[in-house]
Order: C-alpha cells, then structure tokens, then sequence
DNA sequence: ACGCTATGTTGGCGATGTCAACATCAAGGT
DNA sequence: ACCTTGATGTTGACATCGCCAACATAGCGT
C-alpha cells in the first residue's frame, strides 16, 4: 500500500530528504527535483505541501534550529557544580561550546539554519521555533546574572555578544580563512574564545 | 573603436559589472550571462578571462577585501592617543567597529569576501590578498601586545577570538535574528561588545 | 453511487552554467 | 605586403533547476 499513488505522508518523507541533502552539501544541494528523486516521486510533487523553495528551506532550519537546541541543552546538562555562580559560568561555556561543537559537526544544517529569508512571510510559531536556541541562550545569560556573577548592568547586550562570538568561531572555521586549522588547535582557540568572553562579562 | 570587435579590456569590465550585481544582491546575483549583459558583450565572452563563475566569485572576493582592508586602515587612521597602550586598545575597538561597519554598509561584497571555495585552487597572491584584513588585525595585536596592554599569553588565540567576535556579530545582523534591530541599539550592542573582547583580553 | 477535494503527474517555460564549434581581429615573422 | 597564429568574442546547444498550468487519480463524505 506504500506503492500507492498517494503516498501517505509524502511531506514527512520530502523533509526528510532534504534534511539529508543539506547534511550533505549545504544550502545549494537542498534542490526539490532531486528530493522527490529520492523520495520515488515526481518534480512538483512537493508544491502540494510547501508554497516554494524557501518554504522548504525554512522547514529545514526549523529542524537544524531544533537539534541545535538539544546539543546546546545536553551542554548545560552536562554542569555539575553545585556553586550557583560557578555552575552559572560552567553553562554558559558549555552552551558555547556546544553551539560551535554543533556547528563544525553538522556544516550543512548549521549553514541552513541562517539562510531563513527575512522577508519570507514566517508563521508565529514558526518564528518560535528559530529563535528557541536564542531564547535557551538568553536564560543562561539571566541566570548568570541572577546569581551575581555577571553584573546586571550587562546583561542587556550579553546575549549578543555571546553569540557573536560563537557564531563568528563556526562560519570562520566553516567557510573561513581558518578552516584548515587541525581539531587540536580549534579547540584550544575555542576555550580561550569562551575564557576571554566569560572574563570580558563577568569583570566587574 | 570601443565598439570593436574585441572589447579592450572586458575583464576590468566584466569584475565591475560583477561587482555591481554582488553589491546588489550578493552572492546570488553574480550572474554571468548578467554580466555580460551588463558589458554589451555575448554571453559565454566571460569564459575567456574566468575559467569559472567559481573565478569570479573569487575576484569579486579579492575585491570587497580589498575594500574591507581600507576600511580597517581608515578606522586605525583615526585613533589620535598618544599614550601606546591606551592607543593600541582603541586601534582594535576602531578595527572591530570598520570591520562591522563595513559588513553593515557593503552586504553583499562582505557575503561574497567569505564564500570562497575552499577547494577552489587558488594562486598563491590571491590567498594573500583575501588574507590581507586578518594579517592587519594580527599586527594590531601585536602592538597590544608589545605595548604591553595585553598579557603576551594570550597573543596566540586573539585573533581568533576578536574576529569570531567581529564576523559573528555582523552575520547575526545581516542574515540573523536580530537584523532588524535599529542603528542606534546596533551601534550600543556593538560598543559593549568590543568592550567585552577587550577586557577579557586586557584582564591580567 | 456520486461527486468533491486533496494529492500526484505530465509537459512546458524561462533562466542559468558550461561546452563545442565557429568567427574575427591583432600581431609578428617571412 | 601577405599570411599564419593565437587570443578574443559569438552562436548554438545541452542539462539542470524553480515554477506554472492542465490533467489524472484516489480517498472521503453524502
């Protein structure tokens, strides 16, 4: 009954092929022709359940933005401090950390992530759901600052910085001039880039 | 005789138009039969001076980093301290701010700086030119350094750290969440942003 | 049983990058 | 002066892609 000419949950199986393509190539290798190839059904299928390209794309970057999310949480599980202070910091650092982690492991989906069209017409919770690991973010950051180890006066520009910094680490070694460096260096660079943030942050 | 036959100089003419389209739309709007339109020349006339579009791209890229160097050199210009520490602090916060500056104010030639090919085969001369902004940043750091302001352990991963903080926030600005923020709350995220860089690499 | 609507399919259009074959010019040796 | 030669530009074609229109089929409610 798979072989139906209706297939049954055609968009689940179409996501799913194009997750895989932007795995593999990034932004450029999600193409809708070669999606419905995979899934084992005609071009144009795909305009039944999504308006155009980008509507695809977005579909996509919601579901990078969601693992996104879960390596960033499996971060701050990992803590253990039992200091709120010292626990606040150890999160944010590991939240960095596995920002970047996810970025460098996951380039085609990290890349799809923020290519979302600003001007595409977005649904609210579609909205909601790109912003989920700004949000995780931002409440490390108020905790942070809850616990006094930030000074409250920066939080209001913590979060960007933040992920400034983080986001500047990945697309360098991604698409940047330092993408050749070996994981050994990369990682010292990374803890350094995550110590001098925390100490730029915390210093009162 | 500029209708002749052949064009003069149409690779002059031809990176113009590109960098015009890239200006425009970037990355996506370097179109090659649309340069050449641009030029009044057939298209396929490009192929005689770029073995690719992966060429152009590569020029054009050359070109906005050029562009971004004079910007960072303009920014040192400015900086009128005498003290060498206190002037080899605000070099960097005038870099970072070009650098940003830059990429607010040139989207698309700034997309385009970062979207060469890694496996693209590029001449030796060429990776020296696109690597020109970074070599500056490394001789700023170096007088940060030098000038003692900043703890020489920490020279290695600053670099590094500085432009990921640079790159990450112009991104998230260009193609980010928070891209529409207003030019005055930018202007402020981005001043408390390079503080935070610099005091975590000036803390002893 | 009938029809309505959601879902797939076929065919086509315009645009793009790239290749192959051809045309034209500019220069230089004889 | 002429003719060859290599550089430069043109024409035409092909494959691919996003998207639109027209058509076909299946499943569901009445």
């Amino acid at each position: 009954m798979t072989k139906s000419y209706h297939h049954g949950n055609l968009r689940a199986a179409l996501v799913d092929a194009a997750v895989g393509l932007a795995r593999e190539g990034g932004p450029d290798a999600v193409v809708l022709r070669e999606m419905a190839r995979l899934v084992g059904v005609s071009h144009n299928a795909a305009y039944r359940h999504f308006s155009d390209r980008d509507d695809v794309m977005a579909e996509v970057a919601e579901f990078a933005m969601g693992q996104l999310e879960t390596a960033m949480r499996s971060g701050i599980a990992s803590v253990r401090s039992r200091d709120r202070q010292v626990r606040a910091r150890r999160c944010l650092r590991e939240v960095g950390r596995a920002y970047v982690h996810f970025a460098l492991g996951n380039p085609g989906l990290f890349m799809i992530a923020f290519t979302v069209k600003s001007e595409a017409a977005l649904s609210e919770d579609r909205v909601l759901a790109l912003m989920a690991p700004y949000a995780l973010l931002n409440e490390v950051l108020d905790e942070l600052r809850d616990s006094g180890a930030m000074p409250a006066r920066r939080r209001p520009s913590a979060d960007v910085s933040c992920w400034a910094a983080v986001h500047g680490f990945s697309l360098l070694h991604l698409s940047g001039p330092v993408s050749d460096a070996p994981s050994t260096e990369r990682e010292a660079a990374l803890d350094h880039l995550l110590a001098t943030i925390e100490r730029g942050l915390i210093a009162p």
